[in-house]
DNA sequence: CCACAATACATAGCAGCGCTATGTATTGTG
DNA sequence: CACAATACATAGCGCTGCTATGTATTGTGG
């Protein structure tokens, strides 16, 4: 019995700060609904204050990982049959789509990672990681791995080793180029966990080489 | 001819800046020079801008780990002889101070890393870099690594590795224990570079409860 | 030794910030 | 259809980083 809150006011909102952030125009309130039509009372309607603003974008970060690493093709279900399956190549794959949406949105990507803002669903982060451990899982089905490893440890830090990367080549003190290293990493890390050495670098090499641009996008 | 700059003010902001960090209040120009009997003009006059002073904290930063880093005791020139040299051990009880560090200065961590803020002194995270890389020589000349190994690589791979975790637990995502996973990754990192397995494996256990509360802080 | 000039530093005020108290317009509901 | 609950606009508060202006200090050339 009263008027209801319109989606696509706070849908607007958030986009707009996302492009703020992506050309680097400093997100303040009042910049933020200039565009917009509405007024600053709009941004405590939908968000409560700046900091529910940025929870809601940090969110928003983690949803966009998410349909990153959805667009990872998986061998689970191999559509060539010349093309077997190959979960190593898989859980490669996964860590190169994290490195390369990091690379894609910089700005999003500290946000997303920038303590003191908690996130409106606490469990983003975890989903985000469940999906290297059903790979990882995979892979010791296919018997890739020793019968010991835990999938849960093993892709927390193959997360690790991505994020490593990412958030040094992201916040200045390394150069694009050093995401490579995440190839020799990643090999050692699985090697680690019992994959035959010649047969794991082949699979990390072509799992890097699968998302678009992990590859070539670090020359530029 | 004219009023020189008091060295002992620009320390006692930096100080007090680093204070206020840690003490997690809110560092703004005239919190900061509230408690130190100068105006706001000596942030201008020693260091330019707000962000001058941040460029600065950042250098204290990276310097406080250089000094964490010096502490580290080196096995190069053993003072007991039961104790051998063990380059590797070395290595990783670097990683182990450099998290550390991380751990006992969260938000100071997190300002060295906060992009936007230039560094006043560029090279000091390549000087931080460079004590790994000397590691990784003298690994290498104990025969423990394979000659076609490059010293700055794995550097920067172990660099990786520490900071991912570091940043992580920092930050939020993960609790402090997580910080024990660096004990297997590190040993994939230097079994892929041609340390021996079993070898390897007590190098890095030994390196890593080398470090005071390293093994331990973690369970706080 | 001293007058001068260059510099450190204090004071006060500006524009912009996040936020909120207040008033108005809108809209679902009994 | 009248009411009440809610979205939203407007204006202003206390704070921020910063700077224009004035004053006090101090190293230096004569």
């Amino acid at each position: 019995m009263a008027r209801t809150k319109d989606p696509a006011v706070r849908a607007r909102l958030l986009d707009r700060a996302a492009h703020m952030l992506r050309t680097r125009q400093p997100v303040t309130l009042r910049a933020l609904v200039a565009g917009t039509g509405v007024s600053t009372m709009a941004v405590y309607t939908y968000f409560g204050s700046m900091d529910g603003l940025w929870s809601a974008v940090r969110q928003e970060g983690f949803s966009r990982l998410a349909a990153k690493l959805d667009e990872v093709p998986s061998s689970a279900d191999p559509a060539d049959p010349a093309d077997p399956a190959d979960p190593v190549r898989d859980l490669t794959a996964l860590g190169a789509a994290y490195v390369v949406n990091a690379l894609e949105n910089p700005d999003l990507y500290r946000v997303m990672f920038d303590a003191g803002f908690a996130l409106e669903d606490a469990g983003a982060a975890d989903e985000t990681l469940h999906r290297l451990v059903r790979a990882v899982e995979r892979a010791k089905e296919a018997g890739r791995f020793r019968a010991d490893v835990d999938p849960a440890e093993l892709a927390l830090q193959s997360w690790a080793i991505g994020h490593g990367l990412a958030s040094l080549v992201v916040t200045g003190p390394l150069p694009r180029q050093a995401l490579d290293h995440a190839v020799p990493m990643l090999t050692a890390q699985f090697v680690g966990a019992g994959d035959a050495p010649d047969r794991c670098r082949r699979s990390v090499e072509r799992g890097w080489e699968a998302v678009p641009t992990a590859a070539s996008a670090v020359g530029g």
